[in-house]
DNA sequence: ATATTGTGAGTGAACAGTCACTCACTTAAA
DNA sequence: TTTAAGTGAGTGACTGTTCACTCACAATAT
């Protein structure tokens, strides 16, 4: 018998990784068990059923990436020092874990609805730094949710492109050129 | 009786709205039917099956958003021009059917691995600009692919913030603020 | 030291429900 | 009358979930 906490950790590896490339309706309880070598009735020692499974795999980590841009933020004073570094954490999640990083971008669709607001949210941050920045003056005022998805969405794209292996270099590699075109999208 | 053409269209309407907020594996042929007000079967004189549906939905509109926007930049002779023509283009078909535009952003994940390399796409053709654009000299040299995604990246995440009503506006009203962004990020 | 009992992770056949799809049939247009 | 669209109960495969059972191990009693 394993430990407890080693089966646990040992489903979520897998369906995370049947979840980013079948898509979770497109998996089965079958495949999960099958792909880890368990039975089907040992998952549900560990969690409640399917979509649990599914939620515990974004919420959990959804926000825990969250927590760690508003620290990493916070540790900044300009608007410009602030997203240098979050897109740099960006970058060094996606290379460290691009499974992990793949299903975040991949579940929100289907997830996106259970977020409730006041769970921690990375798009939140961004959009509070941005917002901050107009208001100190920082950055040409405008609209934050505007300035938030431009941003996001050229980090989130290049990410994107490199799931789909349309670019091959590690995010990390290409930060210097992600953090410049953010800056000019928000400095205006 | 209905004629032939107007139940297949109704048929795809139907799954089309479904499709955007259901999933397309959320939805089942029940629900299409009923939704439409048709039997089951009628479906199947019409398409082969769902999976076709959802596919025929996809790759038609695809290429044919793929051609327009390739029409749409042959018309004029700067990046700059072409790129602003191309991104005004994405805010008027957004504008005029968000739900057609919200699908091929959404199946993208599920269909993209089906699309063909020889078939019309949108992102090589915002590819080709840049590229086109690199080697005339017109915006600093770079890797187009990166290029691309964050153009495109610019455009689509604002996008994505409007499917989930975090932002308001139309993106027709957003078209000059983008044009903008996408330019700075561009002309690096 | 040895025997007994309790624990709980692991198992997989069985279950009830749902799904995409079929087909014998009806309806209505040509 | 012929042709094709429209119908919906029926079908078999597959789904998430359950549950009676096993057994390695730890705690307790002898």
């Amino acid at each position: 018998m394993r430990p407890k906490d080693q089966t646990k950790e040992l489903i979520a590896r897998t369906a995370l990784g049947l979840f980013v490339d079948q898509g979770i309706d497109g998996t089965t309880i079958r495949d999960i068990a099958a792909a880890a070598g368990i039975a089907e009735g040992t998952l549900y020692r560990h969690y409640p059923g399917k979509d649990a499974l599914a939620w515990d795999l974004f919420s959990k980590n959804y926000t825990a990436f969250a927590g760690e841009l508003h620290r990493i933020q916070a540790g900044h004073v300009t608007v410009r020092a602030k997203l240098e570094a979050m897109v740099r954490q960006c970058c060094t999640f996606f290379d460290q874990d691009p499974l992990l990083f793949s299903y975040l971008l991949l579940a929100q669709h289907g997830q996106l609805q259970k977020v409730t607001p006041e769970m921690a949210n990375p798009v939140e941050v961004v959009r509070e730094v941005l917002a901050a920045g107009m208001d100190r003056g920082e950055i040409p005022a405008g609209d934050p949710d505007v300035a938030a998805a431009m941003v996001l969405g050229i980090v989130l794209q290049v990410a994107t492109f490199k799931i789909y292996r349309r670019l091959t270099q590690s995010l990390t590699s290409l930060a210097e050129v992600l953090v410049a075109a953010c800056w000019r999208v928000a400095a205006g």
